[in-house]
DNA sequence: CGGTTGATTGAGGCTGCTCAAAAGGTGTGG
DNA sequence: CCACACCTTTTGAGCAGCCTCAATCAACCG
């Protein structure tokens, strides 16, 4: 929605989000750099809590998340939910690219979000033209797997507390690799304690006594939707956390 | 191991299980369909059980399965295991690509399979000189995003039963889309129960009460790894199974 | 035929769910 | 500034789906 202050008039002229990460996936020349920084123009802000992408929706552009925090989810007619991404700057929101296919789950915003919008047909000029960013995405889309798969390691697996756990070693380290905010401080971590239920495949009466544990000792802290993790390592070795499969 | 009978001079001169899949994703045109077809050279039988990719493995090849059935599996030290996929023949079993990452989990054959081996840097060349492969291979990516989180909505969202019978659609529904058996007679699946519940997130013995349930209610039929699916509609309403996931 | 692996069944227990209610926070309007 | 509504967190009590332990049975194999 808004648009308003904040935001400042940009860092030293620096790559958006989504720039640093395919750099970091494959060499971006100037000229691909330039396409991407060409996005820009497409961006908007979305409201916290609003709708970016709905499922069934068909994938008429690809729209990465340049700022904010969002989840990708299901839901089931019943009321049911399964959360199934957490979405960090830098990652693709939906309509991934080249697919006929409609969106098989929803994206919303959890926090203020800034997101680019690029046309199909656009979209798959620039990748015609700019073989380097065609690779980052491929490469980018098989870390994502490596990250569904850690996902379905820890819910078919892990008992609640090592689940949570895990969630929460993975955002640290995705956070800390996207150069996001983890200062000792902690981090913007937005959901309530249902959503966190949502997304660990628990209730929230349930997780409320995960998050509770974790907290007695002294593991982390959840309050406000700010996470602080107070000993990342023990919190590792509950949740038999190995960062391998993060990296690229 | 084994190369001696069977498998005939080939089938009407017919592409292999790879080249079926991408250029259901992606048009080829016959240079692509060449390039493809010269990877059997490097396919290999591999016994069934027998390890296909080990976890840690560096990706110096990617090695898709032609023929036969694998599985994607994530092992804890302490012994608890977690399936992660289950592939056919098209689908890549591991060294996506482009990644330097190593292996985030292994790979088995299931039943006898054959699995061709393409160098990493040849890799490199094919994709450079053949776009439509790239393609193609992005999509293929970008399905098996999809089919990963249909597995994390079933692990966290349903009860043994819906979750059992959600796999059992989407594998009878895979198989058919890959031109395999899938006459009302049954189709092979040889995981023992044990399997079975490491991919479900159960214990063995509740997978064999489940199954038996399942066989009461004349759903199913689950014998000698060999699954007979008795009547897809009420399935497929058990499991509030929707297949266009696995549309491109 | 013994040995081994997998399927099946029983009994009991625990993790995580359901139902329910109270308490804390926040925004709105009077 | 209080009253009220609404949402989220927190806590309690009881229940059940799935697990653990354990034993029996069935199939396959050298």
């Amino acid at each position: 929605m808004t648009d308003s202050a904040g935001e400042a008039p940009s860092a030293p002229s620096s790559d958006n989000a989504l720039t640093r990460k395919l750099a970091r996936l494959a060499p971006l020349g100037d000229a691909d750099r330039l396409a991407l920084e060409g996005l820009e123009h497409s961006a908007e802000w979305i409201a916290p809590g609003a709708r970016i992408m709905a499922e069934g929706e068909p994938p008429t552009a690809i729209r990465p998340l340049l700022e904010g925090i969002a989840c990708g989810h299901k839901d089931f007619r019943d009321g049911r939910r399964q959360i199934i991404a957490l979405l960090l700057p830098g990652d693709i929101c939906g309509g991934h690219g080249r697919l006929r296919a409609p969106m098989d789950h929803g994206v919303r915003a959890l926090t203020r979000a800034r997101v680019a919008s690029i046309p199909a047909d656009g979209f798959a000029a620039i990748l015609e033209r700019h073989p380097a960013i065609a690779e980052a995405l491929h490469k980018a889309a098989l870390v994502d797997q490596a990250i569904l798969r850690a996902w379905i390691v820890n819910l078919g697996q892990r008992d609640a507390h090592e689940r949570m756990a895990h969630l929460f070693c993975e955002l640290a380290h995705r956070m800390e690799a996207g150069g996001l905010q983890r200062d000792d401080s902690g981090f913007r971590l937005p959901l309530t304690q249902q959503e966190l239920g949502s997304a660990l495949g628990l209730t929230s009466v349930h997780v409320n006594r995960v998050v509770k544990r974790l907290r007695t000792e002294t593991l982390i802290d959840l309050d406000h939707g700010v996470l602080r993790i107070h000993d990342l390592p023990r919190l590792e070795v509950l949740a038999d956390f190995d960062p391998a499969y993060l990296s690229n």
